[in-house]
DNA sequence: ACTTACGTTTACGTTAACGTAAGCTTTGGA
DNA sequence: TCCAAAGCTTACGTTAACGTAAACGTAAGT
């Protein structure tokens, strides 16, 4: 048997709320068992839940990672299908490397930034030390 | 002399609305000149409206936007102030990190599921020439 | 002088992403 | 058996980030 999660244990785990969960769950990213009315996790649900939560965090919205998300339940039967996946795949991955482009020099533009600044303080400090 | 933009020269440019770029300024991200009633922008002001927009791509808030792009101007008179400046810089830096640590497990992952979907493909592909 | 385009402020409307509360059922312990 | 903890649905509230509209000023071309 594979291992299953309440809503609160995988609140508890990514440190959100079962309010959170359900309504990623009316917005169609995720679509648990149930037994009864309780909901049951399973190990791909919980998954799920880690990548809508990893694309909010990369700036999507619940629409758009559902977008990406979905692709990796897609049927893969026929060549048909693999072939227009596939496409899908290059689309979504172009979004990321714009994001990568944008978080890259985001991060190397700090980085000068902070350079320059640590010049100014050794040089402010020579002054310092000079003036004793 | 330095170049100007008007509200909508910069709404243009990076295709938002001149109700945005208000925006921004009622939330403190940006503050252009005036003359008379209308707002003269700089040319670090229409940089300071990338970084913004470049935040928000990448995730973030406008207030949490706001709080990294102040840090570029920031005064660095003293030592102290440049000692803290330097230590907020840091913090900033591994929030971006955090996010390209991210980014690249996104984009590793869906390569790999990309990988996975060729093989198929082929798969199946030769399957069908076999069969004829 | 007149229109057209752009600018301004003020203020209410909208959408996404949940928060919060009410009222009810279910379930694992003491 | 009883009760607290957890779960459920339904529904209204809230916040961020603008959209939209009204009502007005101004500057440039005809």
């Amino acid at each position: 048997m594979e291992q299953t999660f309440s809503i609160s244990d995988l609140a508890r785990e990514f440190d959100i709320t079962p309010r959170t969960i359900r309504h990623y769950e009316a917005e169609g990213l995720i679509t648990p068992a149930r037994a009864g009315q309780r909901r049951i996790y399973s190990g791909r649900d919980r998954v799920r839940l880690a990548l809508v939560l990893r694309g909010k965090r990369l700036g999507f919205s619940l629409a758009e990672a559902k977008e990406i998300i979905d692709l990796y339940s897609a049927p893969q039967g026929e060549a048909f299908q693999l072939r227009t996946l596939l496409e899908k795949l290059d689309a979504k991955r172009a979004l990321l490397e714009d994001k990568r482009r944008d978080l890259d020099a985001a991060i190397s533009n700090m980085d000068k930034y902070a350079a320059r600044c640590r010049d100014r303080l050794e040089e402010v400090e020579t002054r310092r030390e000079a003036a004793e």
